[in-house]
DNA sequence: TTCTTGATTTCCT
DNA sequence: GGAAATCAAGAAA
């Protein structure tokens, strides 16, 4: 993880969540390198925003959210997805950036075999994890060290902030951001 | 301890 | 457009 980048992690998760578009997202799974152009991201917060794992206060599974920006949360979405997150923000403060989906960029091969399909590789949450091939042995660590890099990409030509998707609290927020097509 | 719900995806009609 | 798949956190009892 590049200084650069740290400093981005570490600003409030409002201000990181846009700048990690157009990033490149890599992991390392069994010496296969695959990796991708982050085109949507959303923002979470902790205790004072309701759509959040975070914002009842630290459990079993939220718990990497509290810890350092730049590390990993990875959690199990309705049983057989995974999501991953970025921690974000200040230590204590829980706040952390879902990543939703990418353009596969390198290793597109591999990312087709892992999620059986052609199309739609990792235009959503649960398929991005898939085609990156993240599990819950990648939650709590940390970018750079464990399986997952954060590398500077392209900058966005323009990012659109709109409603946060798939939630059923705080859904006027708009906290999502993506990269205009 | 039991019940409900979810930061989703995929397949079927 | 609708439903199933499937597990764990959080709420209720």
């Amino acid at each position: 993880m590049t200084p650069a980048i740290a400093q981005l992690l570490s600003r409030p998760v409002l201000e990181a969540a846009p700048g990690l578009l157009g990033m490149r997202l890599t992991t390392v799974v069994d010496g296969e390198p695959t990796s991708l152009r982050l085109t949507e991201v959303e923002a979470y917060g902790g205790a004072d925003d309701p759509a959040s794992h975070a914002h009842r206060g630290r459990t079993g599974r939220n718990a990497p959210m509290f810890a350092d920006p730049g590390t990993v949360y990875v959690y199990r979405s309705y049983g057989i997805h995974w999501c991953v997150n970025i921690v974000t923000g200040s230590v204590g403060e829980p706040q952390a950036v879902l990543l939703r989906a990418g353009e596969p960029v390198e290793g597109l091969a591999l990312m087709q075999t892992r999620r059986g399909r052609n199309d739609h590789v990792a235009d959503g949450p649960g398929k991005l994890t898939q085609a990156l091939g993240i599990d819950a042995s990648d939650n709590g660590t940390i970018l750079g060290e464990g399986r997952i890099s954060l590398l500077e990409g392209d900058p966005p030509a323009e990012v659109v902030a709109s409603p946060r998707i798939g939630i059923s609290r705080a859904t006027s927020r708009r906290w999502r951001f993506s990269i205009a097509p």
